[in-house]
This record gives C-alpha cells, structure tokens and sequence, in this order.
DNA sequence: TGAAGCTCTTGATGCAGGTCAACGGAAGTA
DNA sequence: TACTTCCGTTGACCTGCATCAAGAGCTTCA
C-alpha cells in the first residue's frame, strides 16, 4: 500500500487562522486540534477565471466549497427557458449545500470574476464531523441560515414590485459585504444587469431603468458596474414601502 | 433526585415502526435500537385544531415536528404587508429545521385542518445523533432536499405566468399525496385560495380565474376545495409550457 | 484600426394580472 | 331562523412590467 497520498506536513498554525476569512467561515468557533484536521481536508485553493464553472448541473456531487475571493453565481437549466440564476456566492459563503444526500450537483456555478476556492471532499467532511460536535452545529446553521434566505428571497419574489425587489438585492449586498470588512456603500456589481434580472425575477431592462431611478432619486450612484449607496436609509425606505403606501 | 420523567416503557415495537408515515418520515433506515431510542425522545403526537398555531414567529425554537396527519402553513409576518405563506407541511414533513441554530422561530405554523404532529425536542435529537450516524444523515438529506425544494419555488415565482405557477403547484402537491400513498388525481385542498395566492404570489381572484379555467379546458375539476386532476399530461404541459412558445 | 461581439441604456407598445367592487353560498353563532 | 363572517366567483378597469427595437459604449481579436 502506498502512503496516503493527501498526507501533508502540518504548519504550525492552521492555515485556516491565518484565512482572513477565519472569522466569517465554516471552521469558525474549532478547537485549535480540530482547526488542525480540518485543515488537513481541505483541497487547495482552487484558481477560477472569469466564465470558468465550478460545478455543472448533473455532475456528480463530491465537494462542497468555500468562496475565498471573488465571486459566483449559480444557475439551473429551465427545461424551454432560459437559465435562471438563483444564488450569487460571495467569499466565506458555502456553494454545494443543496446538493447533500444527492448524486448529483443542483445547478451550476460559474465563476463571476477571478475567484478562489477552497475545495472540501464532502465524505471527508462527515467523517471528521462525527468526531467533532461543534462542526457538525455549524453544518446545519449553515444550512438553516440558508433556508431562511431562500425564504426570503420567496417573499421578495412573491408579490413585491421592481423597486422593492431591486433595494432589498442592494442591501443585501450590502450588507453581505459589510459582514465581509468591506465598504457597505461602495462596492462592485460583479454579475451582469441581466444576471441581475434573472435572480430576481425581472427584464434586464427593468434593472437598468430602476437603477437609473433610483440615480436620479440620489438615493445611489450608478457608473456601469461600480455602485454607490449614497442614502441607505432612502434604499432602506424602497425595500419596504409599496409605492402609495398609507402608513397605518 | 427525581427518576427521569421522560422514562417511559418501551413497546416491544417501536411506535415508529407501526406508525404508517414511517416509510417517509425522518427515523426511516434506523436499526432496531436505534428507533427505540428514537421512540424515546418522542414526545406523544399533539393533537391541533384548526387554526391552532404550533409555533409563533419570534418564540422560542425548541423542538422539530413532524406532520402525522392533516396539514399546516408557516407563514412569515412581513413589516407594513399581508403575512405571506411560505410552506404547506403535509404529512411526514418536519416543521421547524429553517430554525435550526436560531434562537427563535422563524415563522408562525397554524393547522389548516385537524392535525396531529410529533413533536422532536431539538437538544435531544442533537445528543441522540451523535451516536447515530444514520439519523444524522437524514437530518442533512432532509435540509438539503429542503434547500432544494426552495430553489425550486423561487425558479416558480420568478417570471412564470399565472397558469404556470397554478400548474406546477398542483402537480406539486399531487406528487406528495402520491408519495404518502394517496390518490394522485383527487385530494382536498386544506388551503383557501387566498393562501394558495399568497403562496405562489398571486391575487385570490387570479387563482380562482385560472382554476375556473382549467376546469374549462378540461384538465380539472374544482368543486370548492375538492380537486380532481383530469388529465395529468395536459396539466404537465401547461406547467412547462410559456403560453405562445415556439418550441425550438 | 476596424469589425464583431458583448453589455447597457432608453423609448414605444401591449398585455398579464393586480385592484376594486358586487354578489352568492357556506359555516359559525345567538 | 336570521345574522354575521368568511370564502369563492365573476366582471370591469388600469397599471407595472415584459417585450420589441434601436443605438451607444466596451472589449476582444484579427
């Protein structure tokens, strides 16, 4: 028998703790022992390009993966439609979660800029849960935390106009960037107005016109890709609001 | 100290063995043991009339519930709007993993029926699931399908017209009577159609319309809440099909 | 340098479905 | 039995957004 082949030399400080990410990931709230094993199943991190896919809808399902940098968005073939985004992955964000238990991948995921992942084989991810309680609490708040956020985006698509729809995906970007050390005001739109539209059930005309409203309302600024929040309490105002509301 | 005032003594055959939503509920594939142990943590299967809510949004999450018989809506208060119903829980459906890791509920679940419901404290699965492996395994399968059962709503209520979403639900819960070994082409709806609407993001009055006319072109049968499914393939056809669509 | 893709914007038009309104039937209740 | 309330149906109207279309920057590549 040959040595196993994944044996790496241990670094004295687990890789992980030192991922400025540390505090924001999976592993979050292990034991220095266990941060150690953990690190010991993690693939390298994987180098994406724009365009280049992650995973493909129907490949078979063996890894989930962690977002280190850049982003991604996944999409699932409509049977005589259009793909339909229905995710955008930013870093420290898990991507393969509704694939567990299944054979096969979900969706796709395409990379939306230059982006790195850390890749973790999922059998060996159960494995090393069984020995450690505390990952394995973070595996289903992960899950649920993204049940409550699929439900929320139902909400959204569920009866809400453009504009509420439109605010809400900004200030969840926001916020999720935010949540990142980043600027929750001045960030990068890495996903096309058509992509956009997609995720939320709109015409991408329909993105670029509520985008150029929402500009010459002063509520942000707009230059292709690059977005400014420049009254969030205003977008805050847009996301709730139907637009002739009578406030009870 | 007290004796343990969970102790109860153990049936010769588990009760989940016999209960006949076993073959779809979450214990299923456990050994024999294992299901004792389950059994254990079971707390008697509450009784909920209708209109009786078994968990309040913002309450303290404590346990998970199964669906015996009957059936539910969670529902989610939205700030300034109507509530919106985000889930119909039929039976051998668990209630409550969108809570896992929360501190509190994250939406209210009322019955739409007499309903009966397994109540599952959630500190005790969690302690019964570190020794066994296959129970754990459900719990993420569960989530997961979850996961993906969500995604598929949010495809449903993004750009998918009236006829559509009235299509794809009612082959939706077709497939889930199915599964509980009930008829496929004739069940009752326990929910108004004002429910149905706020669930698929429509207005009443669109459900009743297009339920009125399917029943037109012969695809249904709608006698108030009594639903015939006529033709299957017809109504599969409209789920897909965009209503002037050149089929490439 | 120009041609061929793109992505994004902006304008004009039409329709699916929301909203308002009125009514009939069923179920609960006094 | 009548009274109230809720639910479902149907009609008329109107609006938000999709769709179609044209053009303007931007890359990319030969």
């Amino acid at each position: 028998m040959k040595p196993r082949p994944a044996q790496r030399p241990r670094p004295a400080v687990p890789r992980c703790e030192r991922c400025t990410l540390h505090a924001r990931c999976l592993p979050l709230g292990l034991e220095f022992d266990a941060l150690q094993s953990f690190d010991d199943i993690i693939r390298l991190p994987q180098a994406l390009k724009r365009g280049q896919a992650l995973m493909r809808q129907g490949a078979p399902f063996t890894s989930l993966y962690v977002v280190r940098s850049g982003s991604l968005k996944q999409t699932v073939a409509q049977p005589g439609q259009r793909d339909q985004v229905t995710h955008f992955h930013l870093p420290g964000e898990i991507v393969g979660l509704d694939a567990i238990g299944e054979a096969s991948c979900h969706g796709s995921v395409v990379a939306l800029e230059s982006a790195f992942v850390c890749e973790l084989p999922f059998t060996r991810l159960e494995v090393l849960a069984e020995r450690l309680p505390e990952l394995r609490g973070r595996l289903y708040r992960c899950m649920s935390r993204e049940l409550r956020r699929d439900q929320r985006m139902m909400c959204l698509l569920s009866g809400r106009t453009a504009d509420q729809r439109l605010a809400s995906f900004l200030l969840g970007l926001s916020e999720r960037f935010s949540a990142r050390g980043l600027s929750p005001y001045r960030f990068f739109l890495s996903m096309s107005r058509s992509d956009i539209g997609s995720y939320l059930g709109l015409a991408l005309e329909t993105v670029s016109r509520v985008l150029a409203r929402f500009q010459e309302q002063g509520v942000i600024a707009v230059a292709g890709r690059e977005l400014t929040i420049s009254d969030i309490a205003a977008l805050e105002g847009l996301a709730l609001a139907s637009a002739p509301m009578t406030p009870a």
